[in-house]
RNA sequence: UGGGCUGUAGCCAAGUCGGUAAGGCACCAGACUUUGACUCUGGCAUUCGUUGGUUCGAGUCCAGCCAGCCCAGCCA
């Protein structure tokens, strides 16, 4: 799949390309740095691409930093899990696989660093405290009262806080920076705080863990990156970043670049919302076919070509957008159109019974396995008088501008006769149950030689030749367009679509469709492209409907 | 009403030094078709949030205004 490969330029490839004429940097280091608490979902995967391709492009490295700065947030289990998801993408982390964690006696020192430098103290004002001595976003804040400890008593605190003397939330680590900033992440940040809590690699070696801001950099850093590329949330931590940076003393420095993050139409991406989700079995888990999450795509049928392709055709810029869903749509129809293999499958059977075809005689059509690549070649299905073809290809009062079965009208067998319909039998609900008809046995893979034209064609098969097995159509799971802005803590359910998924039993498949395996894709001719689910025996996923342009009245 | 960022078609998004609005998706029309798919052809912004200014000429420069997003976690 070279298209993961290819990517059009953006303003961080600009700015790469300033960075490189003026020998700012030699080489490109990237880095994706997910905090192990949720999965991955698809707008993680545009924060790995945009890295990672921005280390490709340029022949630079692209390292894996698991974000595990905050030991009571995250798990061992989320870990694994976004690795899988990662290789699975082919974002090859080949800089090397770290954890954020590792640096942590490397943090302690530059935060002792910082202490006898004069620019972090300790502070003992409760959370409370520091709220209101911070000011507002229009007001000022004012200094800490302990803001001017001398350096020897911030020391001798820090490292007793470190030896676990002081209780959770007792005492802080603060930069010194300047409590009247307009920007309130430069009023004296907090940049380590106490936690008695055991860490999913450490252990309980701390007590004392780096915040986000302190650390990020120093990661960062200490790995030689060069350009550390996060969504757009973080460009008021920007100057933060430069702060403690610069006052470590960095030789080579890191620098911050901000895009906007992804969002998409009738999905959420935040990690909240996915959890209540799964919490509140609104969907079958994290990997649930109508998830935004990779592992959801992945058991769906998406491939990793078509989520790149899609994140790569939406483009990078810091306009807040909506992405449609439906060129995601588009994305994996048009790889699939190329590369899945054409089967036969009856979702809805109706059964149709050729009267004048000879009882007991079976005769075998030719289907090409992709009608645009002969080289992938064909197969044999058998027809007999006992056919089943999709309900929805018969219509007992056809609305204008249907082509296909109609009573007394006629339809092209696919590979086969045209059929024409005599009689129908309705059921008790007044539903057609089965078409009595008969085939024009001159036309056996030939037009008329009445020259007649039949215009519809659709897919059957032989009854008493078929597997069946339960076919899953998933639509979008939201009903609203911009769900992500009209949620609020627990109305999420009045926004769930009622079709979101939709179960056909009793389907009826051609035979070779048996030894199906879970990473073939399909497509199921003129029903849409699918999927045999990794979970569930004896179930295929949609991944996508095909187009259609027949839009009735 | 403090600061930062953003505003080009229904959606996404290119637009170097100011020179007369790329491309993709969607949509519409037509051709082709034994998948109403695919493919192909054509159409789709006299106008760039807005108002002024500079200029022979402004999406690009300047000023003001408007709208949206982010920030007051000892989360990331």
């Amino acid at each position: 799949m070279p298209k993961m490969h290819e990517t059009n330029s953006n303003f961080i490839h600009d700015i790469i390309d300033r960075d490189l004429e003026s020998g700012y940097v030699q080489e490109i280091h990237t880095r994706f740095p997910p905090e192990p608490n949720g999965y991955l979902h698809i707008g993680s995967a545009k924060a790995i691409w945009i890295n990672y391709m921005a280390a490709k492009k340029y022949g630079g490295k692209f390292n894996l930093r698991y974000d595990d700065t905050n030991p009571v947030k995250e798990d061992d289990e989320y870990v694994r899990a976004i690795e899988e998801d990662l290789r699975w993408l082919g974002a090859d982390p080949g800089g090397g696989i770290f954890y954020g964690s590792d640096y942590f006696d490397k943090c302690y020192e530059y935060a002792e660093k910082l202490i006898m430098d004069g620019k972090a103290y300790v502070c003992d004002l409760s959370q409370e405290q520091m709220s209101e001595y911070r000011g507002t976003l229009t007001e000022p804040g004012k200094p800490s009262p302990y803001r001017d400890r001398s350096i020897e008593k911030s020391l001798d605190l820090f490292r007793r806080m470190k030896a676990g003397e002081f209780a959770e939330g007792a005492k802080t680590l603060r930069a010194r920076i300047d409590m009247s900033s307009p920007n309130m992440n430069m009023r004296d940040p907090v940049i380590y705080r106490i936690l008695f809590a055991h860490h999913h690699r450490q252990g309980d070696k701390w007590c004392i863990y780096p915040m986000y801001d302190f650390a990020h950099p120093i990661q960062d850093a200490l790995e030689g990156i060069t350009h550390s590329l996060c969504s757009i949330e973080f460009e008021n931590h920007r100057p933060l970043y430069d702060w403690v940076t610069d006052n470590i003393g960095f030789e080579k420095k890191p620098h911050q670049y901000e895009f906007a993050r992804l969002n998409m139409t009738y999905t959420v991406m935040s990690k909240r919302y996915l959890r209540k989700l799964v919490e509140t079995n609104t969907v079958d888990g994290w990997d649930d076919p109508r998830m935004p999450t990779l592992c959801g795509l992945r058991r769906k049928g998406y491939t990793p070509s078509a989520i790149f392709d899609f994140i790569a055709r939406n483009g990078v810029s810091k306009a807040l957008s909506m992405a449609d869903v439906r060129l995601l749509e588009y994305c994996i129809c048009e790889e699939l159109n190329d590369t899945a293999i054409r089967r036969v499958a009856i979702v809805e059977p109706l059964k149709v019974t050729v009267t004048n075809y000879p009882a007991g005689q079976t005769e075998y059509f030719t289907f090409s396995n992709h009608p645009k690549k002969p080289e992938l070649g064909s197969r044999e299905l058998p027809f007999t008088g006992e056919l089943y073809i999709e309900k929805s290809d018969f219509m007992a009062e056809p609305v204008d501008g249907f082509l296909r079965l109609r009573p007394n009208g006629e339809v092209r067998l696919m590979s086969a006769y045209i059929l024409k319909c005599n009689e129908v039998v309705f059921d008790d609900k007044g539903q057609p149950c089965e078409l009595l008809c008969t085939v024009d046995l001159e036309t056996r893979n030939n037009k008329p030689a009445d020259g007649r034209k039949v215009k519809g064609t659709i897919h059957w098969l032989s009854a008493a030749h078929t597997e069946t097995a339960e076919v899953r159509y998933y639509n979008q799971l939201f009903n609203k367009e911009n769900v992500a802005t009209l949620l609020e803590d627990d109305n999420f359910d009045e926004f769930i679509g009622d079709d979101s998924l939709v179960i056909y039993g009793g389907c009826k498949l051609e035979p070779s469709l048996g030894s199906a395996t879970t990473d073939e894709r399909f497509q199921f001719v003129r029903m849409g492209y699918f999927i045999k689910d990794s979970k569930t025996d004896g179930v295929f996923n949609r991944i996508s409907p095909l187009k259609s342009s027949f839009k009735p009245e």
